[in-house]
RNA sequence: UGCGCCGUGGAGCAGCGGUUAGCUCGCCAGGCUCAUAACCUGGAGGUCGUAGGUUCGAUUCCUGCCGGCGCAACCA
């Protein structure tokens, strides 16, 4: 067998310092939705997440908890990808910074640009907050006292750090940017970093003295990695920089480092020119996607505006929320939530569209043929698509999912598929044929029969669940398991002999996929 | 201030150099009854923020302005 291959995407690694909120889960379902595509597609995907422990605010937190900082990342991590398992987040590994293979690699690539010559110590001087425990610069600073701490005084602190020299990487940067148009995306992101690189790159210091939590610096243990060029690193530690050479080498370079538009800065600027001067190859793409907003304001935890993904889906789902997301908010820009929207896009798409197709097909089965179409081989079904060209379809599809374009994929599937199968429904009038023509009736129900299956593929990257429950409504896992169905298989009838139904049924029915929620009125 | 984004029928959003500007919700009128009071058809409602420019032609490109927002480099 030919070797599948290789897809290798990433998230950012988060902040251990309070749960995920929905923006953090945005971005997990967006990167989930392409590892789960690409799979489709055949690729060997390695999908990777983790959590960024080595900060200060962390060590912080653990001494006000009065643990040691080891056991409460450990503890944090548990707690994200417990979430993340709640939203069916299907990553092959999450790496946690304080990890030892994270520390190995990271020392392996500090040494390695010291060595490269692109490392130097310095002095540096700077206003520091101990309010904060960090440094402000004097533009932060509101009448010479940090906004945050205004009776706290600043302290003028000199400290020797040591400085990567980014300076000398913009024009391989800018270099880089033109040779590879899709490496940073989407457009606009790209032209901002083009502006930022061309105005000027300065030097950036990468390590911080005196803090015990931390990755040590190899040729100077007095000093900690500071924590944005030990972030970045998790991209290569993860896959065995440093510690297992030979399947970094299968695995890297990353396909796309999936991110927040806030922090391209960094995976466009800062982390190419490390992997220059370490001597690596670059990542083929960076997606910057946008952010989710509450009701249009920020979300933030301070103002209270920060929403945990758990309330939303524990009541109506993973594959609700993810659906949410992906069809309401493009992955290439900025997008709302509200409970309010929330519940109009759920009940009208999903409820009414998607659930209730589920069910009317289902019960018509059921009720006139005791879920039994025999002969179904003999009919062909594809009368339902009344002209629509699947693979036509498919193949704009697989353009969209590719691009991160979600919302408009997810719009075609609902408007021409969904909507082929509800107007042949009504064309045909099945539930009119089975008191006059039980053949006829039988063949509109093999073809619905066939719509339940193509959905099911079609939807499979979104909403993992409701997918397979479609697939296996049906006995058509004689033919394909449902872990191997693909895109390829949408145009490929499966050759089982007497569709029937095998869905869970409750009372004789089938259960409502998306039960409505109800809107409460003004007055409610 | 610099950079970026946004301003499209009542609401929320797509779209984008070119046939009658789409979608969801809401509203109105029909149809249907298999289904989660769901589904299907049709209708009312927009001079696509504003003033100019480029073009045979701009909602779509450029500039100014007004309004809203985000980011501004050791700060995630």
């Amino acid at each position: 067998m030919r070797e599948a291959t290789r897809y290798f995407l990433t998230t950012a690694i988060d902040y251990p310092n309070s749960r995920p909120h929905i923006g953090t889960a945005f971005e997990k379902i967006g990167a989930d939705v392409q590892a789960r595509f690409r799979r489709m597609e055949g690729y060997a995907v390695h999908f990777l997440m983790g959590n960024d422990e080595n900060t200060i605010k962390v060590s912080q937190r653990a001494e006000e908890l009065r643990i040691e900082p080891k056991p409460y990342v450990d503890e944090m991590a548990r707690q994200f990808r417990k979430v993340w398992a709640a939203l069916e987040i299907s990553c092959d590994d999450f790496i946690q910074t304080s990890e030892p293979r994270h520390h190995v690699g990271c020392q392996k690539f500090l040494q390695a640009v010291s060595d490269a010559g692109d490392i130097y110590k310095k002095a540096y001087t700077g206003l520091y907050c101990t309010g904060c425990e960090a440094f402000k610069t004097e533009k932060e600073l509101v009448d010479g006292r940090c906004p945050n701490h205004p009776n706290t005084p600043l302290r003028a602190v000199q400290e020797e750090n040591y400085f990567f020299r980014l300076s000398a990487f913009g024009d391989r940067l800018l270099a880089h940017y033109r040779a590879n148009p899709e490496f940073i995306q989407p457009e606009s992101r790209r032209n901002e970093i083009l502006n930022l690189v061309e105005s000027g790159l300065q030097d950036i210091s990468i390590t911080r003295k005196g803090f015990s939590w931390g990755i040590p610096v190899p040729f100077d243990p007095e000093q900690t990695i500071y924590v944005w060029f030990d972030a970045l690193l998790n991209y290569i530690t993860a896959i065995g920089y440093g510690t297992d050479e030979a399947r970094f080498r299968s695995l890297w370079p990353a396909d796309v480092h999936v991110i927040g538009k806030d922090i391209t800065r960094f995976h466009c600027a800062l982390w190419p020119a490390m992997l220059m001067s370490a001597g690596l190859p670059l990542p083929r793409r960076v997606f910057g996607h946008g952010f989710v907003y509450n009701k249009g304001a920020k979300i933030s935890k301070s103002a209270g505006t920060a929403i945990d993904p758990m309330d939303v889906f524990r009541i109506h789902g993973a594959d609700a929320f993810r659906y949410y997301f992906m069809r309401e908010c493009p992955f290439n820009g900025d997008g709302n939530f509200s409970e309010e929207r929330f519940a109009e896009v759920y009940n009208a798409d999903l409820a009414n569209n998607l659930g209730n197709l589920y069910s009317r097909t289902l019960s018509m089965c059921i009720k006139y043929f005791d879920g039994r179409l025999e002969g179904s081989s003999a009919i062909e079904p594809d009368a339902w698509l009344a002209g629509l060209d699947l693979s036509a379809l498919v193949a704009d599809l697989r353009e969209k999912i590719g691009d991160f374009e979600y919302h408009v994929a997810l719009q075609r599937i609902w408007l021409e598929v969904l909507g082929a199968a509800n107007r042949y429904i009504d064309a045909t009038a099945p539930f009119r044929l089975a008191k006059t023509d039980l053949a006829a009736c039988k063949v509109v129900l093999v073809n619905l029969a066939e719509a339940l299956r193509v959905i099911a593929i079609l939807i499979k990257p979104f909403l993992p669940r409701t997918a397979e429950i479609f697939y296996r409504a049906f006995n058509f896992e004689q033919s394909q398991g449902w872990d191997r169905v693909g895109n390829g298989d949408v145009p490929a009838r499966p050759a089982v002999p007497d569709w029937h139904v095998t869905a869970a049924l409750v009372g004789g029915k089938p259960a409502p996929l998306f039960p409505k929620i109800e809107v409460k009125g003004p007055d409610a």
